[in-house]
DNA sequence: AATGGGTACGTTGTATACAATGTATGCATT
DNA sequence: AATGCATACATTGTATACAACGTACCCATT
């Protein structure tokens, strides 16, 4: 049983004190969820895996319930495909998904930098810089998954400095099916320093109030579908 | 209880014969999610109002467990809030929200109409025509919630001919929140016929291959959402 | 040997019982 | 009279038992 590290995940998460998160379901979101989002954005459940209510009740110490309404979130988080009464499968990708995925996203993001750049502050300014300065460091440390994190959180701050709500729920849905694929791409050569120059350049014309940054945006998602179109080739 | 008529609505759905649409849940997707959904849209159940489990299981003739389940794939659709231990509420849209979410209307629609554009075939243009002659029936009728339901569709052929399922259900996810707003709306005077006028003229820069039908859908949507926010001011 | 049907098993769908939490009410104390 | 606390109630969170469904295997029949 491939699976039998998720026990360890998941205390993991359960030993998070109550009070960093308020407002989620106890069991569901706070241990099931997120177990289950790093089993299966770090490969442990591969692609294709069947997820069976009971055994990863008995794995997570928990009944079927609240694993039963984790299966809602995830699926709603693009992460596992629901076919009723046959079960819950970890989502497969396929190239034709990435295309249409990072079409959409170059839509929504260059929006949301258009959106940022018109509507920043000298508040924003400071923010983007900290965040910029983590990704840095995670590159010089050559920490792939720690920069794929950094790199959501420069993305999420640019959707903060958008203000729009709809718009920050949106991408974030996107996101899910490719979360692992994301990932592993970080680590081929040459990926993540490609990926951080162009977050300073998408930072620089944000700063400088250009609106080219939309279009940076662009070249920025077309190297990282290629990225994961490229993992995806080889697996 | 002004919620005595969701049985009603509810036999209606159990009624549908189970083959329409094999792959969904049986009664959670068949009878619960539907019957809430028609209810929350045509404003039975009001926004702000609150969905206590027994009383809707009892009404609605299943146990707590589907309706549960229900709750969680209509906070997915963005018609319900749920605040975990608290309760679940009918969601309310403020002028902000209406704003927010035409803003990435517009960015989804207009690219999906210049897909759509490049990737039209034969068969594209004849379901365009019979979409849009729906429409013309249902303004003649003078029949705005039917009218809505055709726009709907008007709005899903295109998403199918853009041909890219992540962009078709992205943009899904965004309009449950405005579902009810756009209902009432469309029997604002004049505005299904300004409606249905912007969709002959989207359709025919779709057919004769001009790239203005994008910037045509932004004038469209920028209408729908003022209509909206009229309806919202006034309840 | 191949195909058809039937039965048994595993898994999901549903119902209900129990536990934990949030809210409101009423009382006591200041 | 006002405020704080405690207790009771309503409601959600979780666990488990039962029912329905889908699949696979085996046997019988051709």
């Amino acid at each position: 049983m491939p699976t039998a590290q998720l026990a360890a995940i998941a205390d993991r998460f359960r030993a998070i004190p109550r009070h960093v998160n308020p407002n989620v379901h106890a069991l569901c979101d706070l241990v099931v969820v997120p177990t289950l989002r790093e089993a299966i954005i770090s490969n442990l459940l591969p692609p294709g895996f069947r997820l069976v209510e009971v055994t990863l009740a008995q794995q997570l110490k928990v009944s079927r319930t609240p694993v039963r309404e984790s299966f809602a979130q995830l699926e709603r988080e693009g992460l596992v495909t629901v076919l009723p009464r046959m079960g819950v499968f970890v989502r497969e990708v396929s190239p034709l998904d990435v295309e249409e995925i990072y079409e959409v996203r170059a839509a929504l993001e260059s929006l949301a930098v258009s959106l940022a750049t018109q509507r920043m502050s000298a508040l924003g300014r400071a923010q983007l810089e900290v965040t910029v300065e983590a990704m840095r460091q995670r590159v010089e440390e050559n920490d792939p998954v720690g920069y794929t994190e950094a790199l959501d959180r420069f993305y999420a701050l640019i959707m903060t400095l958008a203000d729009n709500a709809a718009l920050h729920r949106t991408h974030t849905g996107l996101l899910g099916p490719v979360r692992r694929l994301r990932r592993i791409a970080m680590s081929l050569p040459g990926r993540m320093r490609s990926s951080f120059d162009q977050a300073v350049l998408i930072k620089a014309a944000m700063e400088n109030n250009d609106p080219a940054g939309a279009e940076l945006v662009r070249v920025q998602l077309a190297n990282a579908r290629d990225a994961a179109k490229a993992v995806l080739s080889h697996d």
